[in-house]
DNA sequence: GCGCGCGTGTGATCTAGGCCACTGGTTAGG
DNA sequence: CCTAACCAGTGGCCTAGATCACACGCGCGC
């Protein structure tokens, strides 16, 4: 891992070169394939990571064993921040979507070196503040808008932040199963499959395996709205 | 206003007596009348609040005019601070539900009181995380319960809040009409006065104008699960 | 080759809950 | 006091979407 990656991450792109190499003494880095699973809800656990590499899933599961995605986390994002401060369980169970490398720090660690950088405690602070403003988008969401609506708002994030553009239109490689794009949006996995089918038949998009191309991005906003 | 009322903030409930009197000076104090809005959604701003007295809602209005309520927040709690970190306009409008008095603290002030106090630093992302933790545990029931879960969950939570136990049951002045109890779950109004009049027919609680005496947590809290 | 499992595509029901249309009760203002 | 606004309570109808039940293709191991 070279620092590169790690001023990826919004929480450190303000570190200057000393600071990164002296950070990267206190991490560690871990390796998943897809399928494997970090760590479940309710395990207990007090670090936090930094995807390097990859996607992972956070996801909630509920009694009678049905599954809600909270996010899609790719590179530069971190998760278990939770943990940090209001110490408890993990909230989430994180699995990786595709191959994903990670760098992780431990609670102690973090407490440590955040104390004498309160800039780094200010991006730490507006990196959990922003997930908390995109949490109640997505309650926002829940309530007013129907599952097409959800769904175009959720290619319309993974495009932005997975995309690639190309002339015949942004190839979103997502690497998720309509199942879990079911669940990323709070619906069904046959209802999605039907949204997408619809966007499909009106030319906005084309669908592959596991990934989206977008062609008319314009239509696609206007029905997530 | 006294020391005491700080201290009972969960922010500032570390303070040793000269920092909360220092801090006093960086506070103004305002009031409002139930029903008076003290920021609408959009607008700027960059103060957090404290809440000294009484009841607020915190709310988003959709395009088409309708509302969903993200929180009801009482004596001690904070908001607002979303806009510290994550500058931009105010993600919400917070309307008095009861009179209500409040402490602000500018966006400056704070940070400039931030940086020699880690302590309350960290008090600060705790409060943000933990809202953060219940903002996705809302997210889940809105995907997973039925809306007298949800309608069953939210008096638990207002009653763990502001409820005053006597021995006819557990009184709770939430001071919401039905119409707030609705958006504040994501239902319509008739739907939730369906689901407390079959509460009250099971005499699990007993109703009250903006009020409810709940006369068996434990079925309510099955029926919320 | 032959199954088998997994992901996807699509129709046929069934139902929670939204929306509408009322009623009655209570408060506030003229 | 009368009227107007609001709030609470209830019934009926009607869609979005969950659930069920398939059928198809594609890759993988035997």
């Amino acid at each position: 891992m070279d620092n590169e990656v790690l001023r990826q991450a919004p929480l450190f792109n303000a570190l200057d070169d000393e600071a990164a190499t002296a950070l990267r003494g206190s991490l560690s880095e871990s390796k998943l394939r897809r399928g494997d699973v970090l760590f479940h809800e309710g395990d207990s656990g007090d670090k936090l990571y930094i995807v390097l590499d990859g996607k992972v899933k956070l996801g909630r599961t509920s009694s009678d064993g049905r599954e809600n995605l909270l996010a899609i986390l790719g590179p530069g994002q971190m998760f278990g921040e939770l943990s940090l401060f209001d110490p408890g369980p993990r909230s989430a169970t994180v699995t990786a979507v595709t191959d994903a490398s990670f760098a992780s720090l431990s609670h102690e660690d973090l407490l440590k070196w955040l104390d004498g950088r309160p800039q780094v405690a200010r991006g730490l602070l507006a990196q959990i503040a922003s997930r908390l403003r995109k949490a109640n988008d997505v309650n926002a969401d829940l309530v007013f808008s129907d599952v097409p609506g959800r769904v175009a708002k959720a290619l319309l994030d993974l495009a932005d932040r997975f995309g690639r553009t190309a002339d015949d239109g942004v190839h979103v490689h997502h690497d998720l199963t309509q199942e879990e794009l079911a669940q990323l949006v709070g619906a069904s996995r046959e209802t999605v499959n039907k949204a997408l089918a619809d966007f499909a038949s009106r030319g906005w998009l084309r669908l592959e395996p596991r990934s989206v191309v977008i062609m008319d991005l314009d239509r696609l906003r206007r029905r997530a709205r």
